[in-house]
DNA sequence: CTCCTTGAGTTTCCTAGGAAACTACATCGA
DNA sequence: TCGATGTAGTTTCCTAGGAAACTCAAGGAG
């Protein structure tokens, strides 16, 4: 006894976390791909459809991604006319985010993506136990004190 | 009625998932950095641990990743002198993959720090909550016919 | 008023991985 | 025998994001 053997990848639950939701993100981007736009896009869109005028660095912080990231992402999305960029007049340090039109219409569709690809992996749960792991999930990022809306 | 909502990111799922997973990957990096090693890099230190003289394309198959990404991989672990790679003499175009000793010494200590960090994040579950969690996991793995260790 | 600090955003450099072209090399068919 | 084919691994080019240096503007401290 006391042999000390080496575990599996599979031991861990992370292993299993991971590899559902590698799989889940993977075929969401599958899907936004068809719409021209990225899951990180996607994460900017939506946050900023409900927060129109935001500061990208207060983006950073909730995106958990660097305030570099971000510029760069902002750039793209307003390549691609669905965002702009200005600068606010009263202190010219700060930039605030908006949708243009074409980006406050694209967001609901890309929802519905969204919501399509959430049933396709975890439609078949039973409301308990999809509850059941919500809650567990939930349970660990307030226990851990997680911050900062997961992309990468 | 049939005002169409549109529901928030963490209404998903796939969000809360994708949450805890990155933050428990984020975390065993850093554990992994005191070593000097990648989450990939580890995860192809294990798979060679068990199956000493691989191919890279079949590693490629089980990791889901292309052989690009897994020749680039093998020459960082070469070059950190804890892998090699031997062309097959009998058929030139084959390579296998072997642990050397120093590589074959560090898994086991990277191991406990897999460990230790699957328990830091779920070692508070009950028994029974965490089997559930993991049965429902597996479940859709197999329900959606997935494959391929995760790694990205 | 001038200097210094602080903070927002940008830019440069670096790393990791995917896509696809490319390089052997073995095998098969004519 | 010899070219066509297919496969293993490599390489090149590209993208996305992090780290850290850099720019610029506001707001003091003296």
């Amino acid at each position: 006894m006391a042999e000390s053997k080496i575990s599996p990848l599979d031991a861990h639950l992370g292993y299993w976390l991971r590899f559902v939701s590698n799989h889940v993100s993977h075929a969401f981007a599958a899907k936004l791909a068809g719409r021209g736009v990225t899951v990180a896009e996607w994460v900017v869109l939506r946050d900023v459809y409900d927060r129109d005028g935001v500061a990208p660095s207060l983006l950073a912080d909730r995106l958990g991604m660097t305030r570099g990231a971000i510029s760069k992402l902002a750039d793209r999305l307003a390549a691609k006319g669905l965002l702009t960029q200005s600068v606010d007049p009263q202190d010219r340090r700060y930039q605030t985010l908006a949708l243009t039109s074409e980006g406050r219409a694209l967001v609901p569709d890309l929802s519905a993506l969204a919501d399509r690809n959430d049933l396709d992996f975890f439609g078949h749960l039973a409301p308990v136990e999809r509850a059941r792991i919500e809650d567990t999930l939930k349970g660990i990022v307030r226990r851990m004190g997680l911050r900062s809306i997961p992309i990468d």
